[in-house]
DNA sequence: TTGTACGCGTTATCAG
DNA sequence: CTGATAACGCGTACAA
């Protein structure tokens, strides 16, 4: 009984190091691999680690190293395909890396982004990965006096607070609007949920286009602040229906969900889909290829832009220079059949 | 300059204690809202936490108090809507109470499972969430060792670790396929991809019920041990039809995305539903209810499974009394359109 | 190559 | 109600 602490009695370096008759450091050089400790020796205290089930507490090394070996991330909602991938692109890299990464979801509020980020802040992060630009000026202050590796993703950011890994949602829209154009559709309507920044990019990209055409008309547009869903593009193109008094030959959704729900709307109200009313999603899920008719849609780089940010950290981590902080991973417009097919098949970036 | 260490010289509870002329336990308290601080002296304190901008340090409180706040949760697949729904639950009571959630993706291997599992021990949590009842030798030793409250969760298990939140898979699949015979459906399918030890409950499951009644044809399983995609779903479909001759009424997919994949499938073979193919999903995702026409699935407590197993680990950390550590979330059968409707549109559990 | 002494920032304990 | 002191388990710095 070594004390009436809480702790239950844990094998902690100092039992192993005393089964094997070393220091307390030699094992710990054993645990973090360090070169220059004898194969004899490194045997040893290896059985002795097997033999007592010694695992390294995480807190006590972070205390003394300032090593966490913790990479903070934030996104805006756990239940989006689209963050799932992200995150996966961000496992893959951190997992092997030994890092473990701390998530929070911060349901699109930056407030609770806030709160999220002084919870994370706690268990001393090495590395911070945040969604988009619009942090509150605490949270701001917050990440300009942490000195860390920080990398805001999903979207080019003007002034990135330090690097950036995305692309342009204001492009990728008005190149979306470009496509439906050139395929002849005129009465182009547009169809956002949610509205969290990268929409609204979304939006004046596709504004920025008609309005140069002379073909904007604000009866086509139909957003709301409520979350994203197949069901909620359904609603959302009855609305718009109603609005434009089916003044409409093609929408543009926000994203692959509504454009979905639009998609199975038509099939209801008998629209045919590309002839009367073309679709077009964005994101490109995997759904969007396998549906009837395929769902035109935007390709982008989930899963690259949580690996390239994770490898940016890493490469920070270890005074590596980088070529550039701002990474812009591009999209691709795919033409499938819920579009009416041009003289090319795809409009590459 | 308090120290050459790497640790940048953050502001700690001594600086605190130091501009609010009190002690550094008094901060303490006051940060643990703990009762019996008086007014006067936490106002004092409160406000030298603001204007230094105080982030406790988590690693060090752990490791003085052994609580550290964190849940770790180890779930196969992150990029799978069934998990996320189950992990917005657990977030949703988590972080409430002041808890970070540790996330492991296991890839549906018990083998990263254990490794996940070393990980996240070296960070003390207070509790675990983890998925199934397949967890290696080692890491069953390795949870049995360390004396915290474990809920595996997703399937109900017959010899559960500690406590256990989820449903009959076995019985589920046995009510889709008696719902099926209901609707008249004799010569039905099985359609199954990654093959966990969930989907092989629900292929045993089927099997029973067809066994029963004289009906079961394994030409008509066709299962990969490939991920689950709605893309995979159409090539299986196809393989079963090859296999099996094309003598097919009904099709019992172990999940939406497959039911949805040959949804789509029979549309480009011309094969009505539910007429010709009858089509059964498992999950009850969003798009069930959504496509044309709707995908008849099982509908399970993904969110309820999560809240419920993350209230059952506070509940134990409260020294709360259970009313019973196993709790069955249950499931029910929905009819839509993609099989014939019968007498009764929905058989409940 | 290995070991010793000390400190990381916080909380438990017990005394005032 | 408040404070002094000693851990918590590990890694850094330096010595051997």
């Amino acid at each position: 009984m070594k004390s009436g602490r809480r702790g239950a009695n844990r094998v902690t370096l100092a039992d192993v190091a005393r089964h094997a008759g070393v220091s307390a450091i030699t094992v710990s050089r054993v645990v973090n691999q360090f070169e220059g400790v004898t194969d004899a020796l490194r045997a040893k205290v290896e059985a002795s680690i097997q033999a007592l089930g010694y695992i390294p507490n995480r807190s006590a090394s972070n205390l003394a190293s300032s090593r966490s070996r913790v990479i903070g991330v934030l996104i805006p909602s756990l239940s989006n395909v689209v963050f799932n991938e992200v995150l996966s692109g961000i496992y893959k890299v951190a997992g092997p890396a030994g890092y473990q990464v701390l998530l929070a979801d911060t349901h699109y509020s930056p407030l609770e982004e806030e709160r999220s980020l002084r919870t994370i802040l706690g268990q001393n992060p090495e590395g911070l990965i945040i969604t988009g630009g619009d942090q509150t000026d605490a949270a701001r202050q917050l990440l300009a006096s942490v000195d860390l590796p920080i990398v805001q993703i999903m979207e080019r950011l003007d002034t990135p607070l330090d690097m950036n890994v995305g692309f342009s949602h204001f492009e990728a829209a008005k190149a979306v609007v470009e496509t439906l154009l050139s395929r002849h559709y005129r009465r182009i309507g547009f169809l956002g949920a949610r509205m969290d920044p990268r929409s609204c990019q979304r939006l004046e990209g596709y504004r920025e286009v008609l309005q140069q055409h002379g073909l904007l008309d604000e009866r086509r547009v139909v957003t709301t602040p409520q979350p994203s869903s197949v069901g909620r593009g359904g609603e959302l193109f009855r609305s718009l229906m109603g609005q434009c008094g089916g003044d409409l030959d093609a929408v543009f959704c926000c994203n692959d969900d509504l454009a979905l729900g639009v998609l199975f709307a038509c099939q209801k109200m008998h629209l045919s889909v590309p002839e009367q009313i073309g679709v077009c999603g964005f994101n490109d899920i995997e759904m969007a290829a396998q549906v009837m008719p395929g769902l035109s849609s935007v390709q982008v780089g989930r899963y690259e832009m949580g690996e390239r940010a994770m490898k940016m950290i890493f490469a920070r981590l270890n005074g590596e220079l980088l070529e550039s902080p701002y990474v812009d991973t591009g999209f691709k417009v795919v033409q499938r059949g819920s579009t009416r097919s041009g003289s090319t098949a795809t409009l590459e970036e």
